[in-house]
Formats: structure tokens, C-alpha cells, sequence
DNA sequence: AATATATTCAACCATTTGGTTGAATGTACA
DNA sequence: TGTACATTCAACCAAATGGTTGAATATATT
């Protein structure tokens, strides 16, 4: 539905490299927190955070196992964020065509 | 060039709605600050911080007429924040084809 | 039972953010 | 020239953000 509040979340959670580099890490597959934390020069807690910033933006999923926590990654609210830049071009046309392309080589190169 | 830097400033000028609101005002064509105030229940200059934010990401661009300041969207940074949401996708293949429909629709009801 | 591991919770701190108001700057106009 | 208008600059403020450390909770292992 695209809520100004979920658009909010999904663009917060994007706009911070520690996180994108976590939704990264998790766009290859699942990992635990500790094993997300490890290349991160900062404390675990710190890691901790961003992850609940994703999560809360259902960017990232939480799969407990015991004391383990799993997490992955959920690409759908991305969909969200795609139709607002979508619906704001207008006179973007022109780039429109770049993008679908993009969209298209991609598609090609990673089957 | 998708630096790292362009990236968080893009993300982060996205991630405030009233600058969204603002965007997609411009989307419609050029305004100058006063007009593009009007419609928001917060001082002027408060906006002129947003449309200053906008800049620096290089989401809007200013032509100064005299007294005026012109500002138009410019849309090219959302490419390269639709570039790193491709590169992240991985698994996300199925939505993929979602995303690439939305801009064949949108681009079909808005020629 | 005792200890180690995985994770979060809580309190704290410095910096950034998003807003305010008031003054300054530059341009238009009577 | 004087005055109105368009915009930014500067100082300030409250709340949010991103980090820290230390304690708590829950599970695993011996």
C-alpha cells in the first residue's frame, strides 16, 4: 500500500552504509548476528541496532533457533520504494529506458 | 560513479517526507522557494533547509533570477540508488519482474 | 550445577537533524 | 531614495541517531 510511514522506514533503513552493507552481507544468504557483526569495526550492540532498524523496516527477517538468531533479508519493501521513484518521474522518461535496461542486463548476467 | 557518498546523500535526502513532498512538487516543473513553501505548515526557512539538502544530493538544482531561485528535480541520482537496489537484489529475482511490469505500466499511462 | 555463548536491554554520551526566530543580503519597484 | 520582497545566514533548541559500556536473559555444553 505504500504508507508514507513505510516509505519513511524502508529509505531511513537504506540511508546508512552499515546497513546497506548488512542487507548486502544477508542478499547472499542467511547469517547470525554475531557472524554479521564480525567485519564491523564497532561493537556488537551497535550491529545489534542496525539490525532492529532493518527489521523494523522489514528489510531484514528474524528466525530464532535456540540462541541463535537468524536473519535474512526481505527485498519486498524495496518493491515499495521502486513505485514512489516510479510515480515521481514524470518528466524522468527519458531515464526511464536506462533503468529498464539496467533492469534487464542484470537480469541477464545473474540467472 | 555509485560512490558511496552520492549513495548516502541520495538515500538520506529521500528519507524525509516533507523533501519527498517536495520532490514531487518539482517533478510537475520548476518553482521557486516561496512557492514551493507555500503548501507546508513550517517557516520558510525550514524549507529552504530541505531544498538545501535536496541540493547537496544533487536531487534539485537551482537557476537564480534576480531575487528568484528557480528549482527543478533533477532525477539522475535515483538511478544510481536503482542501480544499488539491483546489485542487492540476489534472491530477489522474482520481485524483480514485478518491478520491471511497474515500469512498463507506468510508462504505458503516462506517455 | 557451573560455565560459556548468543543476544538483547538499559543507561549514557556526542553529534546530527529538523525545526524555530531574528538579522543580513540582494533585488525590484514606487 | 526608500520600501517591499525573496532568500539565506546565524544562533539556538529539542529530539533523534549512532555509538559506547555493563548488566540481564536465555540457551548450550561440560
Amino acid at each position: 500500500m505504500a504508507t508514507p510511514q513505510t516509505l519513511d522506514r524502508t529509505l531511513t533503513a537504506l540511508a546508512d552504509p552499515t546497513r546497506r552493507a548488512i542487507l548486502q552481507r544477508l542478499s547472499s544468504g542467511e547469517a547470525r548476528v554475531t557472524e554479521i557483526a564480525q567485519p564491523f569495526s564497532m561493537s556488537l550492540n551497535a550491529v545489534s541496532k542496525h539490525i532492529l532498524v532493518l527489521e523494523r523496516a522489514k528489510l531484514v527477517r528474524r528466525r530464532k533457533v535456540g540462541r541463535d538468531h537468524f536473519l535474512s533479508y526481505r527485498p519486498e519493501p524495496l518493491t515499495t520504494a521502486a513505485e514512489w521513484i516510479v510515480s515521481t518521474r514524470s518528466f524522468w522518461a527519458s531515464r526511464l529506458d536506462a533503468l529498464e535496461e539496467l533492469l534487464r542486463e542484470e537480469d541477464a548476467t545473474k540467472p
